[in-house]
DNA sequence: GCCGTTTTCGGCCCGACTGTTTTCAGTCG
């Protein structure tokens, strides 16, 4: 039975939620989260690892007790002791414990004053007004908790990072007008440059600290003001993103945009270290004793603790503490690192400009190349090229080329990869161009083998560079294909064909976790914008963040490479 | 439940804010 490494950092999630319930050992309660966090940033799944003879005593956080609960849980399907732990607290508590406000104990609160044990419940005991009876509980509570469920019926997600940009730039301008205010700078997981945000982390100087509570509430954007304090103040923007301001002294700015950039196990793991130095660690600076020794600038913070700078997004405690140690840190990739792009597409099929426009575009984004990548003609492209026009438009490529300046357009086609793995164009057309971009468009819902072997069989065809947004997810829309993708990166490798980062901020396709380990696989990755219009290749940042998450340097992306060479390794991947 | 450059036992990151208290617990990040 093929167990997942999400079914396990599940259970491990629902072990940690039960356990609070049950205000058992808090310490213990955070090895299952612990444990949880690690599982789900494997870039293998653990049941093949293990059944290739992998300890999983080996991961950080797993001792003896979770690596039996791990192996159980592989070969079965159940985590020991879940069930019975299933059976003395009631399910509904669960979903009710990580509304807004409540958490384990005030959950447990209500089930023994009220027997509120799940949404419903709760809903009608708000209603009835009978919460603000319970002792610990008041009106003020109860009009919170009443708002928080009102909220998770409408069903507030998590954004896009591309969308909470837009709203995120415009607070900090309003920010930065403020008088007196000195310093602003954006937090969390937005400055480590994850996939989507959850809400907006701001830091911000002011030599009138007082007023950001009140400029916050007179913000345009502000639904409701959720504190407001000397140092933090937060609100509700009316697109649901909630805000954080928070106030710090310039002395401290340093260890605050740290501290506030997370993520919240870099920093645990981090103030271990510290603490091991004999240093105390918080937002206010590195302290020896009383005596603040660093805090002003990052780099004086990470100099205090003995570690060399590590980029934001590298702090996800995903072994970067380690490599710091070591000097082992890759230099993460830059957006002006790259050269070219090799996925663009243009009106020939579903873009919406002509070829013209796009080089020209291409060329006053820094860009020396690009690779025209239109579709091929398949089941539901309407528009896609056959051979007679692609023909053509190799034609138009090659008149083209002789009166640009400044940037050189290659011959390329989106090929479909068909259900069986063969391609939708033969290869006597794809011999003709200098690109080949290959992606699957159908067929998402195979399983783990078929899809497996439908992309080795792609790779494995004469004339193929790119594997196209391998992973086929649109995030939050679209779950990955189910894939052995370590099989397809040795195979990549072996072949050698190369494998995109899709930069469409609905794509990032490859993802962090899986990037960093096709790199590791020593197959080199193309940081594509997928273009459809002369605006496109501004998502190319985009994929530059997603990329320096998958620890990626600059040698280990195809298209940062000049034209000259990346001719050279583009022609590798042709046979014969 | 994990873990060890003081430890194989006794620690485990830490401060801010709120509401409900009458000195603090719970939640959050």
């Amino acid at each position: 039975m093929p167990v997942h490494d999400e079914d396990l950092a599940e259970a491990f999630d629902e072990m940690a939620d039960l356990l609070a319930l049950k205000a058992e050992n808090p310490f213990r309660i955070n090895a299952y989260r612990r444990a949880a966090q690690v599982v789900r940033a494997l870039p293998e799944e653990l049941q093949s690892k293990i059944a290739a003879g992998f300890d999983p005593d080996a991961l950080p956080g797993i001792g003896a007790d979770l690596a039996e609960k791990i192996r159980v849980f592989v070969r079965t399907g159940e985590l020991p002791g879940l069930a019975s732990l299933r059976r003395s607290v009631p399910a509904g508590l669960r979903e009710i414990m990580n509304i807004q406000n409540l958490g384990p104990k005030r959950a447990r609160a209500l089930y023994d004053a009220l027997g509120v044990c799940d949404l419903k419940t709760l809903k009608t005991a708000l209603a009835e007004h009978r919460v603000r009876e319970v002792r610990g509980f008041g009106a003020k509570m109860e009009e919170r908790l009443t708002k928080a469920v009102e909220e998770i019926e409408g069903r507030s997600r998590r954004l896009l990072r591309s969308v909470a940009a837009q709203y995120a730039k415009a607070l900090e301008s309003y920010l930065r007008a403020l008088p007196g205010v000195t310093k602003v700078d954006i937090a969390g997981s937005f400055r480590r440059g994850c996939e989507t945000v959850g809400d907006l982390d701001f830091l911000v100087c002011s030599q009138r600290p007082l007023d950001i509570g009140g400029a916050l509430l007179e913000y345009d954007e502000t639904a409701s003001l959720l504190a407001k304090g000397p140092t933090r103040s937060a609100a509700v923007l009316k697109s649901g993103l909630q805000v954080d301001v928070r106030l710090v002294p310039e002395e401290s700015y340093g260890a605050a945009l740290y501290y506030f950039t997370g993520s919240k196990a870099h920093n645990v793991h981090v103030r271990r270290l510290a603490m091991a130095r004999g240093l105390k660690m918080n937002e206010y600076g590195v302290f020896r004793g009383r005596k603040r020794i660093a805090g002003d600038t990052e780099p004086s913070v990470f100099a205090a603790i003995g570690l060399p700078y590590i980029a934001p997004e590298l702090r996800e405690d995903r072994g970067e503490i380690e490599a710091a140690q070591a000097q082992a840190l890759p230099i993460p990739v830059a957006r002006s690192d790259l050269r070219g792009d090799l996925h663009v597409h243009t009106k020939a099929t579903d873009g919406a400009a002509g070829l013209a426009a796009m080089a020209e575009a291409a060329k006053s984004a820094g860009l020396e190349y690009i690779a025209i990548t239109d579709h091929s003609k398949h089941l539901g492209m309407v528009r896609g090229l056959d051979a007679s026009r692609l023909a053509r438009q190799m034609d138009d490529i090659d008149a083209l080329n002789a009166a640009l300046d400044g940037v050189t357009v290659l011959k390329g086609i989106e090929v479909d990869i068909l259900q069986e793995g063969s391609l939708a164009l033969p290869d006597r057309v794809l011999k003709k161009l200098d690109v080949v971009v290959a992606s699957v468009h159908d067929y998402f819902g195979l399983n783990r083998r078929k899809q497996t072997e439908r992309l080795l069989r792609a790779i494995d065809r004469p004339y193929v560079s790119v594997l196209g947004h391998p992973m086929c997810r649109l995030i939050q829309e679209r779950p990955a294909i189910e894939c052995d993708w370590e099989k397809v990166f040795r195979r990549a490798h072996e072949r050698p064909i190369y494998l995109e980062l899709n930069s469409q901020p609905t794509r990032l396709d490859l993802n962090d976790v899986l990037v960093r380990e096709a790199a590791a696989n020593d197959v080199l990755i193309s940081i594509a914008s997928d273009g459809h219009s002369i605006s496109s290749f501004d998502f190319l940042a985009g994929g530059v963040l997603q990329a320096r998450r998958g620890w990626l340097s600059k040698n280990q992306v195809l298209n940062t490479r000049p034209l000259c060479e990346l001719r050279r390794l583009l022609r590798k991947t042709f046979l014969a």
